[in-house]
DNA sequence: GCCAACGTTGGC
DNA sequence: GCCAACGTTGGC
């Protein structure tokens, strides 16, 4: 497969080239009864790998965006309440996702060519709880945060995160 | 290549 | 539990 082009778009920054010890930031979705943020505490070296992602847009966020060191917010869907709860870091850039390979697992792709691979995972390691949960009700409150992908986009499992909505979200944890 | 049918995500 | 949004599939 030759590399997506990512240059265009509304996302592209995401993508960009970066200067040096640039760090940057995602988010990622769990739905907390299949696996959360403690669970990932609980996780031999607090790492898990993060796989089953079968949607372009957050494979390409994934796999092309992603780099070790960058920080990453861990959020529960689909569950009371539903918010950004934690913050994890990349602890291993992507590599081709076992789970599409393996006819056994719920998240197989009988499609996927493990020469040429479609799918891709990272691994992520828990760096601390939120002082305290940050709702999506009120990260859609905050006007500032009108334009993540998080509120824009929100079927959305991996997306990128600026610098600003980073720490406009870090400041509301800790009032 | 279009688009209807279908499946999934995830907020409500 | 419902259903809107949206991605994928397959008939034509």
């Amino acid at each position: 497969m030759t590399p997506a082009d990512h240059s265009e778009g509304k996302w592209a920054a995401a993508f960009a080239p970066r200067s040096p010890n640039e760090k940057r930031y995602w988010l990622v979705k769990s739905e907390p009864d299949v696996f959360s943020f403690d669970d990932l505490r609980a996780a031999p070296k607090q790492t898990t790998q993060w796989d089953g992602i079968r949607n372009f847009a957050a494979r390409n966020f994934l796999k092309d965006g992603m780099k070790r060191g960058d920080r990453v917010f861990f959020y529960h869907s689909s569950s009371n309440p539903q918010a950004i709860v934690g913050i994890a870091e990349v602890a291993r850039e992507a590599y081709p996702d076992p789970t599409a390979t393996d006819r056994k697992h719920a998240a197989f792709d009988p499609k996927s060519d493990s020469a040429h691979p479609t799918w891709y995972a990272v691994d992520i390691k828990a760096v601390a709880s939120l002082p305290r949960p940050v709702t999506l009700t009120e990260i859609k409150a905050n006007k500032a945060l009108a334009d993540m992908a998080l509120v824009r986009i929100g079927r959305l499992s991996v997306s990128p995160v600026t610098p600003r909505e980073w720490e406009a979200i870090v400041a509301m944890a800790e009032h």
